[in-house]
DNA sequence: CGCTTCGCTAAGCGCTTGCTTAGCTTCACG
DNA sequence: CGTGAAGCTAAGCAAGCGCTTAGCGAAGCG
């Protein structure tokens, strides 16, 4: 269950204590949830005490917002540089299989983003909020170019997009690295998401 | 975000007090998450004070797994009520359909039994978790029996078995009675997971 | 050198947690 | 009517929580 998180991810994370002290959160949020991780566990993943964890973030909370949107924004910027196809069904297929990776590959930071939102504040909920509704919109797009264009036949729009979002969502949940590599399970998924919507 | 739940789903449990403590910890475990959920909270839905919870249930934790329990063992039934079907294709589409529409109806629990694993001891885990793979056998089942009467194409078995499952297992996580009703959703996503393996 | 800033620790504060104890009331039953 | 079980509450305990305070040593700088 437990996984270190790739510290090159965070590079951009200032000083390096407080690189290990967030890298240490996502590996404790991931496997045990936000309510059940106390400061002392961050802090000791870190190699510090307690107290120590003040002097860079200003409560757990922030430390979980600091967190959820980065990676909602690295999920986001996923999507976007994925939308390169010529056609709706290339764009489809990128997209799925880039969004399908990336919650493999960085499945405790994904856990996170994804099942600990209601931990997040009012304030910090919003403004994570609205970068999963860009995420959202970025499938929706393509579903409606392929439906225009007759390459996808798609009924239900809303509630196919939510699905084809949910695939993906949900390897999270499920994912350690010995269900198979990443980009192999993107190519899958793609597939998979591809049939759901061909007309 | 709150949900009463049904108590009507709920009434082998006896005495009523042992139920209304029992539906109040769903409510509040699917709203906040075990861990973030107080016994004081759980007894004053109740309408009891917290000692009153310790009559019924020797500890929070047990009142998880009865939760946990009877909902993995609701939903095992539920695949295997549906799966009456002739043809593979009926099947598959009769369990998804019945899969998915438990976890909108019954997101509140289903929620439940999907997020909150981790909070279970090791042997209660263990209990569950012969259920769940009981549950992934059904669909494998389905999917291996239309492979090979040529119905369905799928080259990747446990990979499409699992994105089946779990495609169902993410409506826990967002729906809501406004995102329609749940036998409208169990529908679609019949068909979408139909034309995710249809040969 | 003297002084400040930075990153950290030891100690601990106020509070909440899961759970226990002691005792009250209600009611079935001989 | 007397007795005991069942179901509950008020009070509280030990432990652990997020976070604060006071202060220490190293580094930077005039």
């Amino acid at each position: 269950m437990s996984a270190v998180t790739d510290p090159l991810v965070w590079e951009h994370v200032q000083p390096a204590a407080a690189r290990r002290l967030l890298t240490g959160a996502v590996d404790a949020f991931a496997e045990r949830g936000f309510q059940a991780t106390t400061t002392r566990d961050i802090a000791s993943r870190a190699g510090m005490s307690p107290a120590a964890l003040y002097v860079h973030y200003p409560s757990k909370e922030r430390l979980l917002f600091e967190i959820s949107l980065y990676g909602h924004k690295a999920a986001l910027d996923v999507l976007r540089s994925a939308d390169t196809g010529q056609t709706p069904v290339d764009r489809l297929r990128s997209l799925v299989e880039a969004f399908t990776a990336w919650h493999a590959e960085h499945h405790t930071i994904a856990r996170v983003v994804q099942y600990e939102l209601a931990a997040l504040s009012p304030e910090h909920l919003a403004e994570v909020a609205t970068i999963r509704r860009a995420i959202s919109a970025q499938i929706e797009q393509v579903l409606t170019d392929g439906v225009a264009d007759g390459s996808f036949a798609v009924t239900d729009l809303p509630g196919t997009t939510l699905a084809v979002l949910s695939l993906s969502i949900d390897v999270a949940r499920w994912y350690t690295p010995h269900r198979g590599d990443p980009a192999t399970l993107g190519k899958l998924y793609a597939d998979l998401a591809h049939r759901m919507v061909q007309a």
